[in-house]
DNA sequence: GGCTCAGGTCGATGGCGTCCACGGAAAGTA
DNA sequence: TACTTTCCGTGGACGCCATCGACCTGAGCC
């Protein structure tokens, strides 16, 4: 993981289409010098994938929540994981420090199905109590930041 | 915006290296009519862009934090906003319903870096107080979930 | 019917991804 | 010092891909 490492996850990052061909003119390698580093970067668990960006709204998901939840005092968290894991409106889980043990953050369509989603929520066993908050509007989300300092 | 251009988006968005010659297979197309729809659906903002999905941990940002922000009465929130935006380690900002005006979810490389960010939030004119919850451990995040019914 | 337009296929061509053989610097060993 | 090994890069080759232009087809509309 060197300085030319950490250009091309930097590169990615802003832009995972880039072809080898321009990663390599970018950071002054050839295509296959390229290729092998991003290749390794990949199977090291630095790069997990490649998403596009899409807008929520446009397909259909234009309400977003963050939802805390209190767990119950002999819950199962595995089991309380798990039960979140089968609900795909819920795209990101934080297990947080503090009284709220969870937060997650839902997408849905729908006022009506955010209701659904946090009654689902309230009867899973192990969950205690939940509190939603709603996202008035997303400013901006997933900013890829500048890189820090070189690790080893 | 059809079937075909949410199986567009549903593939790009686990995988957004693939190439346009695999995406027309999967969508029974032939290339260059994928490449125009792609081209379309970034034109008008459904895809607004492609990022490598990174661990943070291998580039130094290892610390998860999730801070609610009370405005002052008379804040202005488009400066509080730009101060937030300048702000690199905040990586999503949310503007919320309820006492808490703003959600952010921040990174950073370690608690004394945290506890600095905390300290410049807190001097942000315009921001009353700021409530900040640590997350020990993501369990995933930003998950694609599979997309709705097509809409029009 | 006949026009027009949107949106597709096909074919061509230049560039890219990817494999492989080779080379040179750095570190270890006699 | 000289030799060996390893790592990491380059350059060449070849087949696939991106991308452009020309053409085709069906729907909607005078």
């Amino acid at each position: 993981m060197d300085a030319i490492d950490l250009s091309l996850v930097e590169l990615l990052r802003s832009n995972a289409r880039l072809s080898y061909a321009e990663l390599a003119r970018q950071v002054g390698l050839s295509a296959p010098a390229v290729h092998e580093r991003v290749g390794k970067l990949e199977a090291g668990g630095v790069l997990r994938g490649y998403r596009a960006d899409v807008a929520p709204e446009a397909v259909g998901l234009g309400v977003t929540a963050l939802i805390g939840i209190v767990e119950d005092s002999g819950a199962d968290t595995d089991d309380v994981l798990a039960a979140f894991r089968a609900m795909p409106e819920i795209e990101s889980c934080y297990f947080m420090a503090g009284v709220e043990s969870f937060l997650l953050k839902a997408r849905v369509g729908t006022i009506a199905e955010l209701e659904q989603l946090i009654v689902r929520l309230n009867r899973t066993p192990g969950v205690a109590s939940t509190r939603t908050g709603i996202a008035l509007s997303t400013k901006w989300e997933n900013r890829p930041q500048p890189l820090p300092t070189p690790q080893v």
